[in-house]
DNA sequence: CGCTTGCCTGGAGCGCACTCGAACTCCGTA
DNA sequence: TACGGAGTTCGAGTGCGCTCCAGGCAAGCG
């Protein structure tokens, strides 16, 4: 996948206003690539609700994403409908991942903000990634710590119940 | 520690009305000893502010959990305050581990019921246990994605960084 | 032509987990 | 006896992350 497009979508939808920025070229692929994606690169044009469905959050989800500054300017249809591409996709599986790890919805658009901002914010970004690493580093541990808790637990329940069979 | 406590607390605190429930001998001890208590088991008995700075909750918070649920019964003075008890911290820090996973309120509130229902909700509490650990499970899992996502991201930033360096 | 379907917008509403405020009691000290 | 400090209750308020609703538009179909 690699997502190294810059073959802009050719209307293959009844739909003509394009109008993407001229730059942006790298941008960040990691290419989260789990799934390859619903469309090729050409015609990556999905509806608001194909992208409910794909992604599983909902439309109502997906407008506010937008409203709020979370979503990197989505093109519109002639008649003002949404059009989704690959790349929307993978941004939103990048959140996908960044609100598991609990990372407060602000903070995302921080980040967004630092995106659409230019390449000179590059190192913010950085700092920014690097920072919510160690947050879930912790969490991991966190969470670790607690397994061992719930085992002992369940353990003692074990125990608990095998000696009342017993007798 | 362990807390084998049955020796009740002999009112060392110009309180007196103990009041505790017969049974409830071996409860759970999984003794998260990370600290060993305060205060030894004979002389348990923390005031609310106490209990405050011990568990970083918020006195309100404590309240609130004892309103809706989630805490054993606690002890009061004779004018009314609580007095909370080593076994209270120890439940409330195992509270505090289930709140890491995310655990809504109302599942631990049910948890608490069980316990005070008595030992004959033994399976049922160590299926909802169980259920926990496969969630905690599933939940590391994700931060491994995600940290691995992260990792690569930052790893991007760090190329590009060289990159722009370099020219 | 009317009907359905899918999308649009702005704004209100909701559930959760607290968080705070008001009004009160009790206790120790000056 | 007055006062400050810590505790009490009940109920209302807050912030977050959605979630839903009303009212409207455009396209497709019988």
């Amino acid at each position: 996948m690699t997502v190294t497009q810059t073959q802009v979508q050719t209307g293959t939808d009844t739909d003509t206003d394009a109008g993407g920025e001229a730059g942006e070229l790298p941008a960040d692929l990691c290419a989260t690539a789990d799934v390859p994606h619903p469309r090729p690169d050409g015609r990556d044009r999905y509806t608001i609700s194909e992208v409910a469905s794909i992604t599983g959050l909902s439309a109502h989800t997906l407008r506010w994403y937008e409203r709020i500054g979370l979503m990197p300017h989505i093109d519109r249809s002639h008649t003002g409908q949404r059009r989704f591409t690959n790349r929307d996709l993978d941004w939103l599986a990048f959140v996908g991942k960044l609100r598991l790890t609990g990372m407060p919805v602000a903070d995302m658009v921080r980040y967004a903000e630092l995106v659409r901002a230019g390449d000179h914010t590059f190192e913010e970004r950085q700092e920014l990634l690097r920072a919510t690493r160690e947050d879930v580093r912790r969490r991991i541990d966190e969470l670790r710590g607690t397994l061992a808790v719930l085992d002992c637990k369940i353990e003692f329940y074990a125990d608990a119940r095998r000696a009342s069979e017993r007798f």
